[in-house]
DNA sequence: CATGGTTTTTGACCTATATCAAACGTATTT
DNA sequence: AAATACGTTTGATATAGGTCAAAAACCATG
């Protein structure tokens, strides 16, 4: 255990819009958020951007780069947040001694494979709207894990943002908010997300 | 040495069609391709399917079910095929002592997580004639990596699974191989494909 | 607390891809 | 070798979402 606190004990602040690591950056340590609010994108030469995932206290961000000891993508504080960093082969060492820290971060890797699955059965198969259902329910269920409101919370990302995860453009995001506003399924005033009637949401996403 | 392969002599053999496993089973192991090829799908409730990859010999498959201990997606055959069967726990017990494998399954799991990326950069940002593009050139260069022409290779796939890995349907997916054809770009006769143009089919997907 | 820049909303129009349908090839079974 | 099922190609048409544009709302800064 003193171990364990011995290599998460670095911490670190980023304002809003600082980068933690940046692509091409050497790989030495994962991060622990431990408040805020995280984006990571992938920017193509084009000048295209695939933002691929926003991450939220207590996830884990770096993994894709132990592959190559090479960050493969930008993380972006997308709000004033603080971090705690873990070096990788420190986490390794302690790992081979720990059997459950082991496992721990076999699942925290696999966990990350599973999501991405999602986010491919997201953006290979689902229209616009399923497409924004399954986001707003995925922020709902992670805010009401860390004991926040399942049903009125803040988006720190823009419309832009949403949109470039959902594989969608930022005028179709907010299009579809409006449709779900003008259905009674939430209320939106620009950032702040009210979630009206979770079921039909729900409905919306796995529509049997 | 010896202890890895006694790891790894599990062999079992798999008719084109069969089911390695099944979303939902229990997971115990991991599988490591010998020969042939496979596909992992994730099917949604209401009959609509994503393909999640297409495997080839060599490659790891079966690393989402780590996280909850269950399969998240099935993996099929393509065609017969050989696999052999990597009980995890042994896996985990092995890599504390070695930390050469341990590092290797890590960086397997990362290299995981940044192919599903690409696949959302896909999925998000490109049209139809990059993605084929795409996916044609990733597959190029695994043929290439183990011995096989870069350039002439025999697709395992139907039209739909490509479609379906692509977020197309199998009509476009279709069309834009004829026009890639047209274009002088490659030569198709139905499942055997030859590249005639690889410089210009790679300046569809990354184009300046 | 006024100002300039960014983000969001909404409208009108357009296009890439989906859908529907039919014909044609290619494999598998008997 | 014929019959049958399955996969592929191609055409005609429809539509979801993209593009372009302008106004409105928001917010960060001096």
């Amino acid at each position: 255990m003193q171990q364990l606190d011995a290599l998460t004990s670095l911490k670190r602040t980023f304002r809003r819009g600082e980068y933690l690591y940046r692509c091409g950056e050497n790989f030495h340590s994962l991060f622990a958020i431990r408040t805020g609010f995280f984006k990571t994108q992938v920017l193509h030469e084009d000048g295209r951007e695939q933002v691929t995932g926003f991450q939220m206290p207590g996830e884990i961000i770096g993994l894709d780069a132990i592959s190559s000891d090479v960050h493969t993508c930008d993380a972006v504080a997308l709000e004033d947040s603080e971090i705690c960093e873990i070096p990788f082969d420190r986490l390794e060492t302690l790992s081979r001694e720990l059997p459950s820290l082991q496992r721990h971060l076999h699942k925290i890797m696999s966990r990350e494979i599973v999501r991405d699955q999602g986010i491919m059965m997201l953006l290979g198969s689902m229209r616009a709207e399923e497409r924004l259902a399954a986001f707003l329910l995925n922020l709902s269920q992670r805010f009401s894990a860390r004991g926040y409101s399942p049903t009125s919370f803040y988006l720190r990302m823009t419309r832009q943002e949403i949109g470039s995860y959902l594989g969608l453009k930022l005028e179709t995001v907010s299009r579809t908010f409006s449709h779900f506003q003008e259905n009674g399924l939430l209320n939106v005033r620009v950032r702040e997300v009210e979630i009206m009637d979770m079921l039909r949401l729900r409905s919306f996403v796995s529509h049997t």
